[in-house]
DNA sequence: ATTGTCAAGTTCCAATTGGAACGATTTCTG
DNA sequence: CAGAAATCGTTCCAATTGGAACTTGACAAT
């Protein structure tokens, strides 16, 4: 076989290989919700991957890291309320993180009930290296857009998360 | 305790409650890729689960007959490939979908590996129906957009899909 | 023809998942 | 204040998951 007829072949096999795909993302019933499952599928999957496997932190443990990066003292409770998480994952999420040290657990005084998480420094240290990863895929799913582009964009999804 | 008491105190539980979920879609990092995934998570959430439970069809079987819809004949491979699902869990999606009679698969002459699949009349009714239902969930989704905003939505997603 | 490589689909199995029940604590109600 | 009801976190366990190995078939190179 000759270059030019493999590299033709190859071509043409990667064509028909993304046809569906395409034709899914054209054409399919419910474009707008397919869409947006495609993209953010795509965006999880090539991230918490890598992540668990550079750092050890996994999907479950990364969202408590972020609640947390917005709202030291949370807790377990209101982080599964926040991100419709079950809460018996954040548990064992949150106890892996206390054993490596990257969250600290206390007791409510004024409800035994609660019990507040807060970063340590390790925590911060590990969240700060996360988070850079997480922001260049971010960067990447983006880079198809303009700024204005992408600015507009969510905020019509930040509409749409307020009530649903 | 009065009637308006009992309000006040509930909107304001509902309040700190919704608290952090608005905080997180207001101020995390990723915000952006932040929003997506809590639509995606929202619109799934609430699908799947009465689907399944009220026409039998789970997810992935869901995305097989939806790729059916697009390209009647399509194999599990070109379905896999398509949609980045493990294909493992779409052979048992369809043996599942084989079993109930919604769908026929045959097999390649030319190439006896793949096994081009097709909607049976029973799997077209099945897929009327369960589309209708992620119809509706979409339309609850795009509820807070008007058309011209969805549509936008609509286009910008397709447009980082494309290359993502 | 034979051998090696690759692809489609299946099966195996270890790990993860999440619903449900539980224990401990707090809050509500009468 | 006593009992009921609700809440937070954990544990249990059955079911699902997906990576990896496997089977069968296609095809290229020799």
């Amino acid at each position: 076989m000759t270059d030019l007829e493999t590299v033709l072949l190859e071509r043409e096999a990667a064509e028909a290989e993304e046809d569906l795909r395409l034709a899914m993302l054209a054409r399919s019933p419910l474009v707008t919700a397919y869409r947006l499952n495609y993209v953010a599928n795509s965006f999880v999957a090539g991230l918490y991957g890598k992540m668990e496997e550079e750092t050890g932190i996994s999907r479950a443990q990364f969202v408590v890291l972020l609640c947390l990066s917005v709202r030291d003292g949370c807790t377990a409770q209101e982080i599964a309320d926040a991100t419709h998480r079950p809460k018996n994952s954040l548990s064992r999420a949150v106890r892996a993180l206390e054993a490596a040290g990257h969250i600290h657990r206390s007791t409510d005084v004024r409800d035994q009930r609660r019990q507040p998480l807060q970063m340590t420094p390790s925590g911060r240290r590990i969240f700060t290296q996360v988070r850079a990863q997480a922001e260049a895929r971010e960067a990447e799913m983006l880079a198809s857009l303009s700024a204005e582009e992408a600015a507009l964009l969510s905020k019509l999804l930040n509409r749409i998360a307020q009530d649903f």
